[in-house]
This record gives structure tokens, sequence and C-alpha cells, in this order.
DNA sequence: TGCTATTTAATTGTGTACAACTAAATAACG
DNA sequence: CGTTATTTAGTTGTACACAATTAAATAGCA
């Protein structure tokens, strides 16, 4: 073991442990870890699970309807998409009435993920180790700050 | 406006609104988006700002540990703490006591961000809208998540 | 109508993340 | 002591994220 540094004159909100900003950042991947093995059975990413969670309830939706709901721009979901149209699993077509928008279009392939996802939230919840309502109430919690920042 | 896709059939539990990782997903972007025009003025990005937090109380620490206390591993702290070496923010030099350690020593110039950063979490805190004491429960609340899975 | 402003995706470049692998050093053990 | 196992960083390749820019299409308006 080297010799412990001594601590210096820190900022008390400047110290890692004090920090919003950082369980947020450790504790989001950590859960994408975790969602990881499961959809490694699907050949998905975590990303890419996201956008199915929207197509399998809307069929089919613009990039930029994903993009408001996922809070992400072209830049991330255009190349994620088009992996997701070369494997069949998505269509991409501009929109007669609008050329500038692309709608992603769910195809059979895609449609058929949602059967194999089914098992995965609960699987997920599993290893949270927390009860229903604790779930419900962090869940609130974050969608109210995020509410307020986006 | 296209036609609304009528709603299909989906397990509630795979309903984007439902879930708890897509709002941890999504803040911990946000926040980090709200840290940016902050630290640009810095000249840091937000991973490279959470080094700093530990280099600022500890002077020096091996890769090692800093992939244990922000749990990333050498694949993305090598590549980023190169960048902060270019800039003579911090110094990398081997362990002479055990040459398979990296140890990442603060530098002067890395040192004096200390003083710049002091005001970043004052100002974050102000964004998110929230109350000292809800700010207390979350965090407490995620760190106890986080300590289940990590 | 004709011109300008806005909207929408795509592109480019930088910087994470992380799985899988490599290589070097050290520990552990017979 | 020598051999094997483990530890530690680094490397490689893939996939996000996102700022900044570009280009095409549409909206708005004089």
């Amino acid at each position: 073991m080297r010799k412990p540094t001594s601590p210096s004159v820190v900022h008390p909100a400047l110290q890692l442990e004090n920090q919003l900003c950082f369980p947020l950042y450790a504790l989001s991947r950590m859960i994408t870890k975790a969602y990881q093995p499961l959809l490694q059975e699907l050949d998905l990413t975590y990303p890419q699970y996201l956008v199915f969670l929207l197509l399998w309830e809307h069929q089919e939706l613009t990039v930029k309807e994903l993009g408001e709901k996922l809070l992400l721009d072209s830049g991330t979901l255009t190349p994620l998409l088009k992996r997701l149209e070369q494997k069949q699993w998505i269509s991409r077509r501009r929109d007669p009435r609008d050329e500038r928008s692309v709608i992603i279009e769910l195809l059979p392939a895609g449609r058929a993920l949602h059967e194999r996802a089914c098992k995965v939230p609960e699987q997920i919840f599993a290893q949270l180790n927390i009860t229903p309502a604790e779930f419900e109430t962090l869940r609130t919690q974050l969608n109210t700050l995020l509410n307020h920042l986006a």
C-alpha cells in the first residue's frame, strides 16, 4: 500500500460523496449494465431497447418524436436507427406529406422481439432489492426532477 | 400531423413511462448537460470533473483507485487521463513499488482548477428547483440503490 | 408569388463507456 | 526456486451522446 495522502481543504460541496450527480450517473450506468445480459439475448443495446419500448406502443414514430420522448437528438438516433434497419427490425422512410420527416416503422421481426422482452422488467426489478412502493416513490421523484430540467 | 397510430396491447411494465431506468438514464444526461456550460469555462468534461473531485481531495490516486470510486474501468479512464496529462493538469507515473500500478498526481495547474470550480455545485443546485431536504433524500436513496447493485 | 426563417435529418468530430483481449508485473504455492 | 494464477493498465473495436454544421423541405409573410 502507498501512503494515504493527507486530506486537503476541499469545499464539502465539491466532494464526490456529497454530489447528487454522481450516484445518478453511476446508477444509470449500473442499471444499464444490469440490463445488458438480458438484452444481449435479444441482440439489443440498452438505447435500442428504449426505442423499441416506444415502437411496441406506437408502431410508427418520426425521428423527431422518438427524440422528444427519449431526449435524444438525430446525431444519436440516426446511426442507431440505421443499425436497427440493417437487421430488418424497423423501416425508415420519408413522410410523403413532409419530406423533412423520417418515419420509423416497426417491422414484423421487430414486433416479434416484444414477446421475448416481456420478462425483462421483472428480472431487473428483482435485482434492485427494493419494494414496489420504494420503486414508485423513486420513479416519481426522478420524473419530477426530469420535468424541472427538460 | 400524421394519423395517430392505434395503441396496441403492450405489457404495462414495458411502457417507457413505467420504467425506473428511463428517468434515471435521461436525468443523468440532463444533469450532465446542465453542468456542461459551467464546465466548459474550466475546459473540462463531466467525467473529467468527477476525476478532479477525487484528486482535489486526495492529490494522488492510482488508476485502480479512481476506477473503484467512479465505477469506471481502464478502458474509459486511460484515454481520459491521457487527455488531462496533455494539458499538464495531472501526471501519470508507474508506482516504483508496484510497476503494475499507475499513480495519477494532481499538478499545480490542476489544483488551480479547484478554486474556479467552487461555485459549480451551487449553480447546479439552483437549477434543480428542489429543497435541500429533497436533495438529501434523493441522494440517499440513489446511493442506497447504487450500493445494492455495485 | 418570391424571399426569408424555421424545421427536420444527416453528417462530422470529440469524448466517453465498456466488452474482450493483451502484456507486464506480482503474488501464491508446491 | 520455479511455475501458475492473479492483478493491473493498456489496446481494440463497437456503440452511444452531443455540439456544431450542412442541406433539404416547408412555413411565414411582405
